[in-house]
DNA sequence: ATGCTTCTACAACATAGGTTATGGTAGAGG
DNA sequence: CCTCTACCATAACCTATGTTGTAGAAGCAT
């Protein structure tokens, strides 16, 4: 059997009770494969299921009416897909995959029964989602005030680090595979001017640009001249997660309490 | 006793039962006035508390090292700002008022009482979570793909909508405390041309720039300039509240089951 | 009133980044 | 092998927006 990606995901944040992994496990069904560029909704789609990304690359996307793109975020393994829908009955953003990949799909409605029967699963999913903002605020950040180099630069640190918390290997010079029509829809500039800006990188011998995609060569003079700040990545949550985890030993005791008191 | 700013916000999302109220109310300190311009906290500082804002406006903001900044989100009256601190022990963001303005602080920890305690509240905290994503990514857009034209549009109809759902009288002609820097910071634009674009969008009838804010004249071709489309400002969340509501009561029988028997 | 400060207004000039166009390369598929 | 399609590269030219500077109006403290 397999090892469910969103439990491995789940523990980078806490150690879990087997049977934390027990529910976890049984709201995936397994993982399925996908081919590069396949689009697996639109935006307008209605919304059912959320998705943990196991292997590959994937990145949100919002069409508008003009035949432009903005992209809106990135997604690398590990994380999860769709969290954002949780209040909506519509995709309100397109998701589609810049290499293969392999996903796990469950259902949205099962997540309120995992809320009820793991505090601690709950606060782990309430803290993804604080991430995903983090993450998406200073992405706004970065569309509202920096230069292109900037943007660049932060843009391509910023997704280096987050592999980090992966089982990607980020030894050696790393690879995004992210070409420059995607690079200039989610930091809002053209593509000629991200070519630009890339070939001024290269010859500052910080990146170099391949084929479909980009080779860091200095991230930490990338950080530098990105004013990369790695706060917003760095969550402290374990004082959180030892509260929920207490709160979920004080009502199991009551519960067993009571149940041992009607077995008598 | 005043009527708690949180319940009357969470009672737009559902009706609450009893005990709900009850719970929400014992979070909540009472409300504090702060003076216009007040800075509720910095960027750095350590994160104990959510709020919600019960009157004015205010809005969250990062520093830039240049000397810059970055508006992030402005909140009226009915928002709860801060949620997105829930995974970090510092504040990410700053606070300030655009005008005089009334909060009520809840410290964070209880958050996971409450979790454990109603799974609707639960549910509604996750939602309010999700929307506030929806609305960052709108902004993404925003700041990404648009003119400065539509930019200003959008982002005065985005929060003339928001209103709406507010107990602010929206009859009439709407003014918005919002000064000119402010729109420049949240937009990514300069003062001068934020000036230069309200004065355009003044000839076109459809706005008067006022002392330190802006009159909407006529919001519905406002939204025609922006392209606004709501959808990401209208949830649809009764599916996954009838169930969190479902799940509430098997779980009550289950406790109320248990004492009776450990009662007999 | 008097002077602060904050906000608005507008002009002249500068530039980052957009647009259009053309050509190149590398891989995918018949 | 040839064609198609992605993606990359570079050039010439254009414009939306930034910068700097100056000035006036409105609010606020003394």
């Amino acid at each position: 059997m397999h090892t469910s990606c969103i439990i491995k995901h789940f523990e980078n944040y806490s150690p879990l009770t087997e049977r934390d992994r027990t529910l976890l496990a049984s709201l995936e069904k397994s993982p399925r494969a996908y081919a590069r560029n396949s689009v697996l909704w639109e935006q307008g789609e209605p919304s059912r299921h959320f998705y943990t990304v196991s292997k590959g690359w994937a990145y949100t996307y919002r069409n508008m009416h003009d035949g432009t793109r903005q992209v809106l975020d990135i997604y690398v393994p590990g994380d999860i897909v769709g969290l954002r829908e949780f209040a909506f009955s519509h995709r309100i953003t397109g998701l589609a995959l810049l290499s293969d990949a392999e996903l796990c799909a469950f259902p949205k409605t099962r997540l309120t029964d995992v809320f009820s029967q793991s505090l601690l699963l709950c606060n782990i999913f309430f803290m993804i989602a604080a991430r995903d903002q983090a993450i998406l605020l200073e992405r706004l950040v970065n569309l509202g005030r920096r230069s292109a180099r900037e943007k660049v630069a932060h843009f391509l640190v910023e997704i280096a680090e987050r592999l980090k918390k992966t089982d990607v290997d980020t030894s050696g010079n790393l690879r995004l595979p992210l070409p420059q029509v995607l690079l200039a829809d989610a930091l809002g500039l053209s593509v000629v001017h991200i070519n630009r800006t890339l070939k001024e990188l290269k010859n500052d011998n910080l990146l170099l640009p391949t084929n479909g995609g980009v080779e860091l060569l200095n991230i930490k003079a990338l950080e530098e001249v990105a004013g990369f700040d790695p706060g917003y990545l760095e969550e402290n949550i374990d004082d959180m997660l030892d509260h929920a985890r207490e709160a979920q030993l004080r009502i199991d005791a009551a519960f067993t309490n009571a149940d041992d008191n009607s077995e008598e």
